[in-house]
DNA sequence: GGCAATCAGGACCTTATTTGTCCTATTAAC
DNA sequence: GTTAATAGGACAAATAAGGTCCTGATTGCC
C-alpha cells in the first residue's frame, strides 16, 4: 500500500509537540500531549536521539528537546531516522543480496529514478510546512494535485 | 521501511515484457520469460487485467497485451492497481475510521501535501522512462539527486 | 461435439514485518 | 541516597504480504 510506518507519524507528531513545548519535555509528557501510550513514544523518541534529531538530557528533571529548528528537519530525514533509507524496492536497497532473477529481469536498477524522484520530493518538505499545512516550497497546488 | 509491495516490482517486469513481446502473451509465457513463478505472475496480471492495464483474451490462443503504449502508463498507475490509493499514513485513507487520537494530533491532516507530492513525483515517470533507465520529462539528474 | 488451452475469481496457508510492551542498566538532580 | 529520567535491548502479539491452489468460464481447434 505505499505507506509509512506508523512510528514515523508518531515522530512527526512528538517533533511538533517537541516545538510547541520550546524547551525540555519528558517522554511521559510528551505521550500525554498527543495521546499516544507512553512505552511507545519512548521508544520512537530514543530513535530520534540516536539519529539527532533531538537532544536527550538523562536523570532527573531531563526530556528531550528539538536539536534544530522545525524548519530544517525534513520529512526524508526523519523517515529515514525511523524506516531505514527510502528504497521503493529491494533492487536497490545495496544490501549486497542480489536478486535471483537478476539476471533476466528486464527493469534491473531502473527503479533509480523513482527512487530519486520520491527522495527529492520528501527533501523538499519540512516539518515546520507539515506544521503550518502549508505546500513546500516552489510549489503551488495545481502543481502537485 | 516505505516501500512499495514487491507484486508492484512484478507488475512492472510484466508490463515492460509485454510492450518487447509486441502482442498477444501468455501467462506462464510472461512467468518463463521474467523469472517469477507462474501463479504469481497470473495472479498480477488478473489485477492488471481488473484495472484495464493490460487486455486480456480467454480460451486457446489466448493471453495478454497492453492496452496502451509504456509511454503513457506511469508508475502511479501501477502501484495504485497493486497496491491501492497512495497515502502515506492511515489518517487520509478515508476509510471513515476515524484515529482516535485525533482531537489532540498536531499534525491530523498534514500529511497532505506529503501525499500529493509523492503522487506527482510518480506520475511524471512512466513506464517508458524504466525502460530505458531515464529520468522523467523535464527534470534533470542534478535536480533529483 | 468434444478436447485442450487459457483467463477469472477467490480461498487459503505460510511467512515476514511491524507494533507495542517490558525489563534492566545508566545518569543526573536534589 | 533516593528519585526521576533516558538507554538499550529482548520479546510476544498483531497485522500485512506473499505465494499457491482449486474451481469455473470462455474460446479455438480437431
Amino acid at each position: 500500500m505505499l505507506k509509512l510506518s506508523r512510528l514515523t507519524d508518531y515522530a512527526v507528531a512528538a517533533l511538533v509537540r517537541l516545538s510547541a513545548a520550546e524547551g525540555v519535555e519528558t517522554s511521559p509528557g510528551i505521550a500525554a500531549a498527543i495521546g499516544i501510550p507512553e512505552p511507545t513514544v519512548a521508544k520512537v523518541l530514543k530513535i530520534l536521539a540516536g539519529q539527532g534529531l533531538v537532544l536527550s538530557t538523562r536523570g532527573a528533571r531531563g526530556g528531550y528537546r528539538l536539536s534544530r529548528p522545525l524548519s530544517s528537519i525534513t520529512v526524508a530525514e526523519i523517515i529515514v531516522a525511523i524506516d531505514g533509507p527510502i528504497a521503493l524496492t529491494s533492487c536497490v536497497e545495496g544490501s549486497g543480496g542480489v536478486c535471483e532473477s537478476l539476471l533476466r529481469c528486464p527493469v534491473a536498477g531502473r527503479w533509480d529514478p523513482v527512487n530519486t524522484a520520491i527522495r527529492s520530493a520528501l527533501q523538499n518538505i519540512s516539518l515546520s510546512d507539515m506544521a503550518h499545512a502549508a505546500l513546500p516550497r516552489g510549489l503551488r497546488m495545481s502543481e502537485v494535485a
